[in-house]
DNA sequence: ACCTGAACACCGTTCAAGT
DNA sequence: ACCTGAACACCGTTCAAGT
């Protein structure tokens, strides 16, 4: 990994991703911010080469080690699915800003492809089709990093001026509380469900319905 | 809705939402940018109404008219749910960067509430409990907001300069189409699914997966 | 081959001062 | 009640010039 990106991830870690500015970057490598650009064209390009990096740590780090157990039968594929889909949220939650530097771009280079790889074997192992495989793939991966996405978003400033996370969301059970329960029977039925502050469970609801789904429709 | 907020949709619709500085917003009102902030906190709140906006405007434009034919047994939960996820992205992907406006933040206002409250009712009808039910409305959620982020996303700064997405995705196949197949192979059996223009097929696939799920979650 | 200094055209935000 | 001018501390990027 080049110095450059080991400065940036650095910088990411320690400050936020808001925080990584092309002075901030030349500064945590001791050199002048024009002098990036004589090893790279843009901060576009430092976010990519970001990006990549971290689409490697996911294979090295959240891929689970025995995917290649489900094509022997040692493993269920669908539990290898959901193993992969939970470290893959670890993963992001654990490491800053990783989800949005990810999701918010298209590497489609070789980090990508050694991801992919493992995961497509374990589905096709499944018995889904090369063509639903892929689907299959893509519709996890925008699962986990859209669930991630929203779960580590900042809450809207007018609820969240410094406050814990939790505090907001009482708030918004709060709020959700004094609507007219006439207008709102659902809501209000559900507001605990829904202003919970631990995504566990909820993460894996959406997951193993997911998955469910795409088993049945290999039967 | 207010002046500012009308301005600024103005702004983000006609150049992006990265176009959409404060100075920027202050000339679209023929005002001071330092003026702006007598009328509103900071630009996190700018962006605040922004989603409340355009929130409201799903609830007008993206809810399907039927949804209260569910709880008759007029129409099928699991049609009323597909229609409500397929215009929802629909809508995302019609308004200029709605996609990262609304995901970016968690607005636990009014206009969310009203959002949220057919789609619980829809399913209620279903069978689905409370809490499955709050359950369920975020899954899906996240899964179309996640889509759309990912499909509307820049590729890469290294293939994407000035270039159509279907010649970079063409690019993105060639690169692995040249990985070598034997340490690939399930990637080369998938690279067409995956490379495809054409989303909405990909996108119809996870959808009808997690309802199936659902589904199957209820009986 | 790699870096600097200086500049350009921008940002979000504050604040005294105006009407 | 609403707006301005000027300033502060930042941005990404370019480019001639240095070593």
């Amino acid at each position: 990994m080049s110095a450059l990106v080991s400065a940036a991830l650095e910088v990411v870690e320690r400050e936020g991703l808001d925080a990584l500015s092309m002075r901030r970057l030349a500064e945590q490598l001791g050199v002048q911010a024009a002098s990036l650009y004589w090893h790279v064209q843009s901060k576009e390009q430092v976010l990519d080469l970001l990006a990549d990096e971290l689409l490697d740590r996911v294979r090295t780090e959240a891929l689970p080690a025995d995917l290649d157990r489900v094509a022997t039968g040692e493993v269920a594929w669908t539990d290898a699915l959901t193993e992969t889909a939970v470290n893959y949220r670890a993963f992001l939650r654990c490491r800053r800003d990783a989800a949005r530097i990810i999701a918010g771009r298209f590497v489609g280079g070789i980090s990508l492809a050694r991801v992919l790889e493992p995961i497509l074997g374990v589905l096709r192992a499944g018995g889904l089709s090369a063509h639903d495989a892929a689907y299959a793939v893509y519709t996890i991966i925008v699962y986990v990093q859209g669930f991630v996405l929203h779960e580590s978003s900042p809450l809207s400033a007018s609820n969240a001026e410094g406050m814990e996370r939790s505090d907001a969301l009482r708030g918004v059970k709060a709020a959700i509380g004094a609507l007219p329960e006439d207008e709102f029977p659902h809501l209000a039925e559900s507001v605990d469900a829904l202003t919970e502050a631990n995504l566990e469970e909820r993460f894996r609801f959406g997951l193993d319905r997911l998955i469910d789904g795409l088993s049945a429709h290999v039967r």
